[in-house]
DNA sequence: CACTACCAACTTACTGCCAGGTAGATCCAC
DNA sequence: GTGGATCTACCTGGCAGTAAGTTGGTAGTG
């Protein structure tokens, strides 16, 4: 009936993995409810991924490499530091306007009832990221475009990414997609302008 | 052997609860755990709450109560705008300070997983503590000790609530107590001192 | 003051469900 | 026929929730 002998399947459970737990969070999902989605059994996913943290830790270890990648993607695509800030923010916004959450934001919510490399990678995605947003704001000082409170960078990175995060937090429960694009706009023109530091 | 006949469970089960659920989420925590932490059985938990929904719907309405108790305090105890904006992060500090969460940002990140009753209750709590701020920085703005970028002061608002929730989320996978200080300045500096609009 | 009826608080004992996880058989392509 | 992928069938444990009984303070009555 159905074909059967996939060989990508187990990018078709991390998909749909993916997007439940940017949903309901990595608590609030079962093994039924991908299995059900799909059409195959429990059994099926627990040959690709033996125990729920396994099927955890490669979301992360994805989830991160496709960010990261993104992040590449915008640096070379736009020469303005601005630009390269909008764009990175407009990842954002894409996550909220679909209903989800960041990933490793919901994750981080449930922090405390992870193992440890969960929260590894968990730890490896924010600074990565921090990171990144980190040497953005250097470039974006150098060219006159963007500008920090402060002499630590990572500080204002660590503001940014936060301000983010929590944007979409808050806009499930209150003000939407409308507030997230608000708190964003905000933030940009807190660091798209000259201000203090 | 244990003096039997409390009239305060109701109000130490929402403690304890509220604790559990500040570290782990609302579907993190079960009847089992507050039960076995007060020693008593779940069922008297459901005497009490007979459905975890309303728990979680006093939960709510409590935490507000009592955070917006202490916006008052705030605003009484000190005439300095930016003082007061300094008070109102010191509330998010003492709760990451003490390893937990905004119980309404944890359970922010699981609405999709709540009841209609629960979501309408944490999108009060929102909407109230941006309505606060909202508030001070307009006072603020007069006092000229506070500033915002843009003409929608809540816009303003939505950012701050947003980035301090967003910190205190973040920094549990990475950063800590230390991580949402930081974020913390950065946004004080923005608002703390005139910028742009 | 003693007796009784009552009631809120709490217990014991239980149900049904769903969770993650496992063993072994089956299917299908090479 | 070998081996990867999937299925059927099952197990154990934990979950929210329920029914019925027990306890102990208190109010009412003579």
């Amino acid at each position: 009936m159905q074909a059967r002998p996939k060989t990508g399947t187990a990018e078709l459970i991390l998909d749909a993995t993916e997007r439940r737990v940017q949903s309901v969070g990595y608590n609030g999902f079962s093994y039924a409810d991908i299995a059900g989605e799909l059409g195959i059994t429990t059994a099926s996913i627990h040959y690709h991924f033996p125990a729920k943290a396994d099927l955890g830790v490669r979301l992360i270890e994805r989830y991160t490499q496709r960010f990261l990648a993104a992040l590449s993607e915008i640096e070379t695509a736009h020469p303005c530091t601005l630009e390269q800030l909008k764009s990175y923010t407009a990842l954002y916004e894409d996550v909220i306007a679909n209903d989800r959450l960041c990933l490793c934001g919901m994750m981080a919510s449930e922090f405390e009832t992870l193992d440890e490399p969960m929260r590894a990678r968990l730890t490896e995605f924010f600074e990565r990221n921090e990171e990144w947003v980190a040497h953005l704001l250097e470039r974006g000082k150098e060219q006159g475009m963007l500008a920090y409170p402060g002499a630590d960078v990572r500080k204002a990175a660590n503001a940014i990414v936060s301000m983010l995060e929590g944007a979409m937090l808050v806009a499930r429960a209150h003000g939407g997609v409308a507030g997230f694009r608000a708190a964003r706009d905000v933030m940009l023109a807190g660091f798209g302008r000259p201000v203090g530091g």
